[in-house]
DNA sequence: GCAACTGTATTATACCTATAATACAGATAG
DNA sequence: CTATCTGTATTATAGGTATAATACAGTTGC
């Protein structure tokens, strides 16, 4: 039942720490149910490669969501999500309530009214699948 | 007819450098209109006493505006916007394609879909309008 | 048991960001 | 004219981020 958290789909971009993106990334799996209590991780040096990032910035990012509580680590085995269903619930009721937000204040800033930012977050919705 | 850029309502966060967050809230206002060719500038020690920065990052985001061509500076007198209508079309363009396609490749990733993205924005939009 | 993986720790370097304390020259208002 | 504003420049310090190169100990699979 325990499934493998793949971190496909992660795009680095700049403006924002590395390790903060990753653990971001992550904190959005949960919300979506895609991660879940139980699942493995990668290794460090598996994740750093492939997402050609130093192994200390991945064991930075991993330190801090152990100092969590959202990933459990032995040393010399696999390292494991560790979720209880209502902290995924508060991870998932943050996240959105964040991400709304901050689009909110900005599109706010620009002029815009709550019609238009929702027809323009609509619109914008299908306009970008592409990946390198 | 030419006005003074206030920088009211500017909030400073982290996660982000402060002084792109200076350069983006500018960019917000040029992108609504309210930041015009020709507007003042607050001088780089009254803005830095007003939003508790230090003058140095201060004017490294006025720098940076400079070498972009957004801002003109004669050393002794205030700085002042420098905007051709054509550029402020394209900031406005750039920022709320920015803005809406950050949103929804986070809410993509939390699992929803085109409309309940929509009607996020829509719920949350009125639910944040306090300041310090 | 042993090789190959795992997490963990250490030291060093480089760059960026932000702060602090000055200093100097040009513009402006009285 | 002169005081006071303005932009600009310099030097120093501190912390955070990311990289690099190792090293060591625990686990896992064969």
């Amino acid at each position: 039942m325990a499934g493998l958290v793949s971190f496909d789909g992660l795009r680095l971009e700049d403006g924002m720490p590395i390790y903060l993106q990753i653990i971001r990334f992550l904190e959005r799996g949960i919300a979506a149910g895609a991660v879940r209590d139980g699942d493995e991780l990668p290794s460090r040096r598996v994740l750093s490669a492939r997402l050609g990032v130093n192994p200390n910035t991945i064991q930075k990012a991993f330190r801090v969501l152990e100092e969590d509580g959202l990933v459990t680590s032995r040393a010399g085995a696999k390292s494991e999500i560790s979720l209880a269903p209502e902290r995924a619930e508060a991870i998932r009721r943050r996240l959105l309530e964040e991400e709304a937000a901050a689009l909110a204040r900005a599109l706010k800033q620009m002029g815009l009214d709550r019609d238009q930012a929702a027809a323009l977050v609509r619109q914008l919705w299908d306009r970008q699948e592409e990946s390198p």
